[in-house]
DNA sequence: GATGAATGAGCGTTCATTCAT
DNA sequence: GATGAATGAACGCTCATTCAT
């Protein structure tokens, strides 16, 4: 670990660089702007980082680490296919809802490149589909999940679906509380969206997807 | 219409811009090295597009265009929510796992930065929306659809879906057919992740699931 | 070969180079400097060079293939020992003792480093003393010279006193005619800095040197 | 001076800045790497040092003040031309033969630039000059050197000549012993390289030279 | 005396764009 | 229309030096 002393400076940089990245994006952001906002010399940057990569880098794999460790040990408390799902959905579009820069960070500057979403495949985002992966496994062997559908297509969907939430929410320019779509997007992934065959099974499900709204 | 006589020219220009924008990202191509590649002069481009930027948005804005058309044409003449979302699905798969560079700059560089995002969110994705939207709301009224779920956070599931499906494609490297996975998101779409309740339901749905497969 | 239709805009820049690095040095030459004093822009350096060191080294290789073109032809016209190394003596000198910036770049410059050392002696280093070497050779040939002294030697002496002149007229400050030393140079050359005992007495040197051992 | 209780750590970062020097070149060497090769920290070489140019003026200034006064004492103690000059290239020679990493700063590294070369001529080689120029004035009053050539001439070709055989050993990678070529280098700045003129006298140098190789 | 974390000035090079031909 | 030589603004990073401890 690079930590040592000063976690306070190294923290400062990445809060610093989260809000540069975000207005100016990657390449707009000039190191010197990061260095001024975190209120340290351009030299000091390189004490705590390779180059202007490391720090994006960095950033999300601070935040990853985190909320990956989070998320297992939510997951792990919880019992039931819909209520780990929607730890999964809360966790994500709170992450990401609860920090706007962040977000602009994870949503676009990551994505930047081939290079860096397939680092950022290959780092967190394995982890992240693992637990995804876990789940409907245990859902299927339940028998809660159909076996129908390959497991790997509803974990995509599944994330693609909370992924375009955020882009969404983030070039929307509103502030909305995207937390609350977690509900209804869990909804959706679990009974679609597809009226059911009989009037009366309507009913059965009204009250879900009340709750979701 | 910047289309004249040399529209040729033009073409050729896009059609170098994609494979260097695809293989370099928009920031590591060079506007010589899509010169050299379309065989014209670095300052002919520039008879043709405003800047580097005005390429990269003109290529998407073509495809676009004319994927656009294709889809409102293709909706029109069929019948059915799922059948409509089912050419959504193949028409969006299609586009992009038919031409892997075009896939890249779709997925990758086009979200460059913030202020593309919008663009290509102002511009056509509106209207790729709009067309989904008309579906979804069409299938409410005929009673195919769920009207508790919010509209929107249907079109931007099935988006999103499809959306990771392109990406994890590219990322993955390896050169599966997209288009097969067309009929599985839409049936998760309509359908849903969950067992049914019944195992007579079971049944109904089950050849659905195959053909999907 | 690089040179294309505006050598003389590359011809400007060498010149100007060779100004910036006797005053500077090549370390604390600008490469903005050099550009301004050529009057042209910093970037078109760029199109003539690879890189500032490459104007270092071929500001020298150009020189060096000249000089040595015309000191093989004239050596080649010349007869007799004491001629051609007056000829080499006198065109060494000449050519620094005329240009007082080269001579700065060719004796301080050039040896920055080992690796530029090594350079400058593997490409026309080599060349110069394999010219030497070929008249010291023939002068032993003929009787014109001992045999009894190992020829690189000589050659390397020869060369080391001619560039100990150079540097020595760079910092001194002084004026003075450089090609002026050629003559005794090569006569202490040939003959020694030891005074002849006697008219006849060769032969008496000979205890000199068994007492040298 | 400077020498103080820790003259050891001042001996160390010289030793170390000697290393570092001719491995890297004097703008290659960083300052961190000296104190770490010194294992002192990077502020202590200041305690020591103005900075790093008078490292590199320190180092030499050490070396020559101990050299010349070896030289100035064995010259005294020597009689006659020959061996004095004798004396004063096998201390030259083997002074830097003898360390390589010495001879490389010496060599090249306080070349870099006119102002360290003027700063070099200044201060010792100044007396170098003077002890030479002492020898051979003795020599001329003896009547053991000749008188019409000038004084300069001969003392700079003699240390041009010696000069140039530790930069080509340098350069050469090869290990030869330097201090074997002091006799022959003096043999033929007394004596010359031209053949005596009689055939007779040719057999009485040869076992000179033929020792010298 | 000794440390080493922090500083911040300084510069070679790239490349999108222009414009004289 | 087409060319491509010329432009020059822009910036990440290094590293000698300082100074609080």
């Amino acid at each position: 670990m690079a930590r040592k002393k000063s976690d306070d400076k190294r923290q400062r940089i990445l809060q610093a660089a989260a809000r540069v990245f975000a207005r100016k994006g990657y390449h707009g952001a000039r190191v010197s702007e990061i260095a001024r906002r975190a209120e340290v010399a351009d030299g000091t940057i390189y004490l705590y980082f390779r180059d202007k990569e490391d720090i994006l880098v960095s950033l999300f794999d601070e935040v990853m680490r985190e909320h990956l460790k989070r998320a297992h040990e939510e997951i792990a408390a919880l019992g039931g296919t819909r209520e780990k799902l929607l730890a999964m959905a809360r966790g994500h579009l709170g992450l990401l809802g609860g920090n706007r820069d962040l977000a602009v960070v994870f949503q676009v500057e990551l994505r930047h490149s081939t290079k860096f979403m397939e680092r950022f495949t290959a780092s967190w985002l394995q982890d992240y589909f693992a637990l995804l992966t876990g789940i409907v496994e245990e859902g299927q062997e339940e028998g809660t999940l159909r076996t129908d559908l390959p497991l790997k297509l509803v974990t995509k969907s599944f994330f693609g679906a909370l992924d375009e939430m955020v882009t969404s929410w983030i070039l929307s320019g509103r502030d909305y509380d995207l937390r609350e779509l977690a509900a209804p997007v869990v909804e959706l992934l679990l009974n679609g969206a597809a009226a059911p065959r009989r009037a009366g099974a309507r009913t059965a499900l009204a009250p879900v997807a009340r709750a979701a709204r």
